[in-house]
DNA sequence: AAAATGAACAATCAATAAATTATTCACTAA
DNA sequence: TTAGTGAATAATTTATTGATTGTTCATTTT
């Protein structure tokens, strides 16, 4: 068992030094094999595929990105707010660096991602539950005003989209990135906090579609 | 000059129609003189490329979305934030639509972006522009307390940025994508409207790099 | 002149063949 | 029994070629 379970630690590691430095398609079983001093065909015993392979080292990736913003949990605040806007913040300082530095994780998790989307979709919830966290904590001191924390997470998950992998969408600087996203911090923190009057400004309802279809086949 | 300006019409028709049946790759330029009863050669005279038909398509397809979006600004509403619901739900709702009924709307699109950048970067300033103008309105109302209308705007863009094009990022259905819009508006705007006792929340500031240079090349 | 042509050329694409690579499995070693 | 092998095969990638397409331009038509 330990033994088996070294022996899978060794091709995780030679898979992560290869694909970092090569990328995930130009690094071969055959060469995996030889940076273990095993053959080709021992490396399925561990793996079901090479994809496997990405997918375990992204899955950690993942993880270990997770920690980093987790770890921000852990440093003494004033407030909730000053808690959600440090991981907010880290959140777009890691993964841009990390893009920056390691540009081939991008391309990692891509094609992670394009066999197995649901990789995404757990990726993404775990990230959502550290924000749920500080909602949670924020709401229960009274400091945040949050009629449904699960919604509002979303919703600032959602809002948060655009600099989480910036990169993918804008050549922005990390410095106009953090300035934007400090405009875009200021608005949905006043909409965190309670009104003075204690009456909340009421929810908005989806609007009746009231236009004509548009965007018929030409 | 109305004769030549005719002859680039019909070239831009056929295009119009080879590129949204058959997508811009598979229509060659061939095609197009037949269909406009010309040489090749002849349609050099009206474009510098083939690209630059494409261009001039994607071009007037863009401003046309702006302008569904800015009829929006026509109809009678209570509010400005009414005003800016429906707005940014026909946002989604036009987009949406539009990738769903013509799929190779958004390969045209990527084509033309992907060989000019400032395409994507000129659309997406028209359409900050419908925003700030309802911003403008709403602050000048009273209805809306924004310190600085243009970065607010820049705020309130990048956190909708999900639902422009979301089918790019997620397969969620249309009336999910409404339900989660609709929790972000709703915390956006308890951020614009001023509270009772006048003392708005201070801005967010950037807070300070603390953690170590993670990420370095492993 | 201005508008248009169509053959000529260069660039790109598609189809195929050749080479490489992922994966399996019957087998050997510990 | 468990760990590992390596040749055989299936799948994928790369290289090569021929065909197609984008673009130009000397020439013709209006």
């Amino acid at each position: 068992m330990s033994e088996s379970d070294t022996t899978r630690e060794k091709i995780i590691a030679a898979a992560r030094e290869r694909f970092s430095h090569y990328g995930y398609p130009k690094t071969t079983i055959a060469e995996l094999a030889d940076d273990c001093a095993m053959s080709p065909g021992n490396i399925y015993r561990f793996f079901k595929g090479k994809i496997d392979i990405a997918v375990e080292i992204a899955r950690r990736e993942a993880l270990s990105a997770v920690e980093v913003i987790e770890a921000v949990l852990d440093c003494p605040v004033r407030s909730s707010r000053q808690r959600l806007e440090e991981v907010v913040f880290a959140d777009l300082r890691y993964t841009f660096h990390l893009l920056e530095n390691r540009p081939k994780t991008l391309e990692l998790a891509q094609i992670v991602v394009s066999d197995r989307p649901q990789f995404q979709i757990e990726s993404l919830r775990r990230e959502r539950r550290v924000f749920q966290r500080i909602l949670h904590e924020g709401q229960a001191s009274g400091e945040f005003f949050i009629e449904n924390v699960a919604s509002t997470t979303i919703a600032l998950h959602a809002a948060t989209t655009k600099y989480r992998y910036a990169q993918l969408f804008t050549n922005q600087t990390l410095a106009e990135l953090e300035r934007e996203l400090a405009h875009v911090m200021t608005v949905i923190l006043r909409g965190l906090m309670p009104s003075k009057d204690g009456k909340p400004l009421a929810e908005t309802t989806i609007p009746s579609e009231e236009t004509a279809p548009l965007a018929s086949a030409s």
